[in-house]
Formats: structure tokens, C-alpha cells, sequence
DNA sequence: TCTACGATCTTT
DNA sequence: AAGATCGTAGAT
């Protein structure tokens, strides 16, 4: 059995979306068995972020962005896919980071049996996805994934240079919003949505 | 109340 | 290219 990573802190979430996204790229999902690693995220920043739920204010779906750091927001997307979003930023700010693709570390043929769908593959990219195979639903909203039991979020390797590049499924975002460059990926993974839109970032990592 | 529409995924 | 499927938000 290896040792389990440290789980990630409240400071560690309670940052900016932008670098709080960058950052969990390579960290790890655990629930129960089942443990995956991060490789794919968006940041949707503040209210005035034209992408995110927020824009409108506070509302019953959205609560859970406004509370404290750390938290799970796990909402319903086309009436058929869980989304999930670990909250960032200080309390009262209204900023989350979406995780968009993950890859299996141990666990999915055990969900796969449970919830009786096919989820075998080791690159599980799309959110839809990331939150089937975790067993999670909108009633995951405020979990706290800084501590241990559920749904926890530790520590992973850190990746040195990301892969950045739009979001995606915003297009009634301004024009701004949807250029901007806060889709973060693992160059190495190939557990990935829309590659296409994303480059090599050069220089310093975050 | 009523209506429109998603931070998607799968199949055609 | 389109259907599934339902909770939410904004309008009425």
C-alpha cells in the first residue's frame, strides 16, 4: 500500500481561480477506492467573469461558489451530466475551478460495476465524465475536500509546464471571456478535451 | 407558472 | 448534426 499524499489545505484553495487551476493539475481525487489524478481544469474567476455561473449573482444553484474554499459545487449540466467544481478564493467571492478530465489511478472497475456503466478506459476526459466516475451528484455541493473522508483532493506531482488555452461550452460569454486562456492542462496526459485550442505554455511555471 | 436553455456525451 | 433530459433563471 503507498502512503497517501498530504490532502490539500484550505490556504491552498483560497486563492486566485487562475492559480489555484494551475496548480491542481496533477493533484489527486479520492473517494473511497476510487483515485484519480487531475489533468485537465478552467477557472471561472469572479462575477465579473462573463462565463460563470456567478454573472448573475448569488442563487440557490450557485450558493456553493459563494462559501468558503475547499468546498465542492456538483451541479446538473443539460439535465443528464454532474459537474464538478472545488471552490476558490476567499469567502463571498464567487469563483470556482471546473475539473474537466482526469485519469484512473485505482479504483474505476469498481464504479463501473456499481453504477452499472462502462467506464473502464484509464482517460476519462470530459467533467461529464470526471464526476461519473468519482460516483458523485449535485447532492456533493459543499463537501469540504480539505479533509478526510468522501471527497478528498490531495497532493500529486507537480507539473512543471502546462498545456493553456480557451474554455470550453461558454460561447454566451462575451468575447473577451471567451478568449481568455484559463483552460489548464498536463502536456503528458493524454486524458485531454479539445486539445486543438490549447499550446505549450513557455517559460516559468506558475 | 411558463419557457428556454445549458461549463455535455453519445450516436447517427 | 442532433437527441437525451431536467433544474435553474428570467420572464410573465
Amino acid at each position: 500500500m503507498v502512503r497517501a499524499m498530504p490532502l490539500l489545505s484550505e490556504a491552498f484553495f483560497a486563492r486566485d481561480a487562475l492559480i489555484v487551476a494551475r496548480e491542481l493539475i496533477g493533484a489527486e481525487l479520492v473517494r473511497d477506492e476510487v483515485v484519480v489524478r487531475i489533468t485537465e481544469v478552467e477557472a471561472y474567476r469572479h462575477p465579473s467573469d462573463s462565463a460563470s455561473h456567478c454573472r448573475m449573482g448569488r442563487t440557490a444553484r450557485n450558493a456553493p461558489m459563494w462559501g468558503p474554499p475547499g468546498r465542492a459545487y456538483v451541479y446538473l449540466c443539460y439535465g443528464v451530466h454532474s459537474m464538478l467544481n472545488l471552490v476558490t478564493g476567499s469567502e463571498g467571492e464567487g469563483a470556482a475551478v471546473l475539473v474537466r478530465s482526469v485519469e484512473a489511478v485505482r479504483g474505476i472497475p469498481t464504479i463501473e460495476r456499481r453504477r452499472g456503466r462502462r467506464i473502464g478506459a484509464r482517460d476519462l476526459a470530459g467533467p461529464g465524465k470526471v464526476a461519473q466516475a468519482l460516483g458523485l451528484g449535485t447532492a456533493w455541493s459543499h463537501h469540504p475536500v480539505i479533509e478526510a473522508g468522501g471527497l478528498e483532493c490531495r497532493a500529486g506531482e507537480r507539473v512543471e509546464r502546462l498545456l493553456v488555452g480557451p474554455r470550453v461550452g461558454i460561447d454566451y460569454a462575451t468575447p473577451r471571456d471567451r478568449r481568455a486562456p484559463y483552460r489548464f492542462a498536463d502536456p503528458a496526459s493524454t486524458s485531454v478535451t479539445e486539445r486543438s485550442t490549447l499550446r505549450l505554455e513557455r517559460g516559468r511555471a506558475s
